[in-house]
DNA sequence: CACTAGATGCTCT
DNA sequence: GAGCATCTAGTGA
């Protein structure tokens, strides 16, 4: 490791958010470089599921930092988040698309064919084999494991996706001219 | 290529 | 019931 990841991300999202660029997400089989994350600062941040404080489905966002947090998208994605700020602070950064760099065959079986593996929050998920099981669970030691960028990525900022509160905040980071970074699609109510 | 609408299940009002 | 941190399939240029 180039940096010690883990200790940073006891930071605030926004800043956190950037150093998840280029660092790899695995299970297993299956390994995905991470080109593209969202920052969502809990309380702060009126566009999070922990704005109106720790509940039963957030409880995870006020815990410690490091560990993984899945939520159910519209009923049918997975989406998984990485926890940040120091525990008892909610908030998290929102893993939106990747490139596939491990475990292609399997990836495909579980995204039922797509050649599209995982551009946008749903299908990464879904390329990864994300459940609820995995909520919670420390991303040092878990199914689920994170390592660290081998070097600090090149990025550019722009609006998050899909929100419609806070839809001016510059808090969605990709890698420039990378070409899984998916397409930016404001909220249809916006 | 752009754009639209529907599906889907859970949370909060 | 409304509203989602979404995706896919459909239409039309």
């Amino acid at each position: 490791m180039t940096v010690d990841l883990f200790a940073a991300l006891a930071g605030p999202a926004e800043e956190v958010a950037p150093l998840l660029l280029g660092a790899t997400i695995r299970d297993d089989v299956v390994a995905v470089r991470i080109v593209e994350v969202e920052a969502y600062a809990g309380q702060r941040d009126p566009a999070s599921h922990a704005f109106r404080g720790p509940g039963a489905k957030n409880a995870v966002m006020f815990g410690p930092p490091g560990h993984a947090y899945v939520y159910l998208s519209y009923g049918v994605h997975w989406c998984l988040n990485v926890v940040c700020h120091p525990e008892g602070v909610g908030g998290g950064v929102l893993l939106r698309a990747g490139e596939v760099v491990a475990g292609v065959e399997l990836a495909r079986a579980r995204r039922s064919g797509s050649d599209i593996l995982a551009r946008g929050p749903g299908r990464l998920g879904q390329a990864l084999g994300v459940t609820a099981a995995d909520s919670g669970v420390d991303l040092r030691s878990g199914r689920l494991q994170l390592s660290a960028p081998d070097a600090v990525a090149t990025f550019s900022r722009g609006p998050r996706v899909g929100v419609s509160k806070a839809a001016d905040w510059n808090w969605r980071f990709w890698i420039q001219g990378d070409p899984h970074v998916s397409p930016y699609r404001r909220s249809r109510r916006a």
